[in-house]
DNA sequence: GGAATCATGTAAGTAGTTACATGATTGA
DNA sequence: TCAATCATGTAACTACTTACATGATTCC
């Protein structure tokens, strides 16, 4: 279960929709897969100068007449690209890599501290659940009405509601949890 | 929210439980927190040494007679190591990484590839979380038996309901997503 | 004029894994 | 005797973030 680079099929995707520039595609991460997928710029700028260079998107607005530098570079996927894309999204997942939890380790060796403390963390992270709760609920009413007749409406809706699901049932495992520990001799 | 290494607290609260080498510490990793925590040797070993530079814990075997290198070295956490992670476990968690997720990734860019592809990923996956749930549910079963008396217990079955939780969650998802899918258009 | 935003990129560093090297001990 | 497990550690590498540098454009 060895860490690939996936940042390459990140940008293949956002430019499968439409061209654009490194700074869209930072944009566009934020405004619709940061729930679950996240990408610096030390990572960005270099892996798009690398996929030009492999033939799987290009440059096509290198007005080589005003090189003013800061101009915007607009990218298009190719042909290989969008066939290299494909591939990759058809292809199965390989086991799901464990993700560190600092609460639960926390939690585990809660026998050392107060129970209060050990309290106060849940406490912290069912607010914080709640919140982020809320957030997907609105996410998800504003972008039935924004893409009504988005055909990739159904797939986005889908990764919504899986943030929303697994918010949903970490606050249930808070408040179960805070019985729990309450009770507890 | 950036990234620290706490590699120290997982030794340190290991440690805190009984003295160990650290081949015991890796099993007790595997054994306990594997879920939601994991460490490699090659994180473990340099630790353990800075540690014991930084007087947080010690080597009580340094039998330095007999000498054969690959004896175990047995480290105990010292005084100032048990307050360091105290403080560390009270301290509160300063939010929540996302956690960067191929399966959503994938389907979030579902529409450029077929809808039985996208529902085998789903399928797939509900698989993994079936199995993931059984284990927890068998691991608790065992816990609760083997750590009756454990004044630990409380904090450990937290975890793994956690995890059970949320890989109920997950199925729950993967259903109702094969449904969706299935409807739509 | 100046702040915010648009826009690209690099350098330095951290965290982390993998793969290897080494050798002792246990038990079938 | 030979495999598995116990046991420690390092070297090389990858992924990734942060912080910085730079400058253009927009719009109040």
């Amino acid at each position: 279960m060895k860490k690939i680079n996936k940042t390459k099929y990140v940008i293949l995707g956002m430019l499968s929709a439409q061209e654009m520039c490194g700074y869209d595609i930072s944009k566009a991460i934020q405004n619709s897969i940061a729930n679950f997928w996240s990408e610096s710029n030390g990572q960005l700028y270099p892996t798009l100068s690398k996929l030009v260079r492999e033939d799987l998107i290009l440059c096509v607005s290198e007005n080589a007449t005003n090189s003013t530098s800061k101009t915007p570079k607009i990218y298009r996927i190719t042909k290989k690209g969008l066939h290299e894309l494909k591939k990759w999204l058809e292809s199965s997942i390989e086991g799901v890599p464990t993700f560190r939890n600092e609460l639960l380790l926390k939690l585990f060796f809660g026998n050392q501290i107060s129970k209060k403390a050990c309290l106060q963390h849940i406490v912290q992270r069912k607010q914080w659940a709640t919140e982020q709760y809320q957030k997907y609920e609105a996410k998800i009413k504003n972008l039935k009405i924004s893409n009504k007749n988005n055909p990739s409406l159904p797939y986005w809706l889908l990764t919504l509601e899986y943030g929303l699901n697994a918010r949903k049932a970490e606050i249930n495992w808070c408040i179960k949890s805070i019985e729990l520990l309450e009770q507890a001799n």
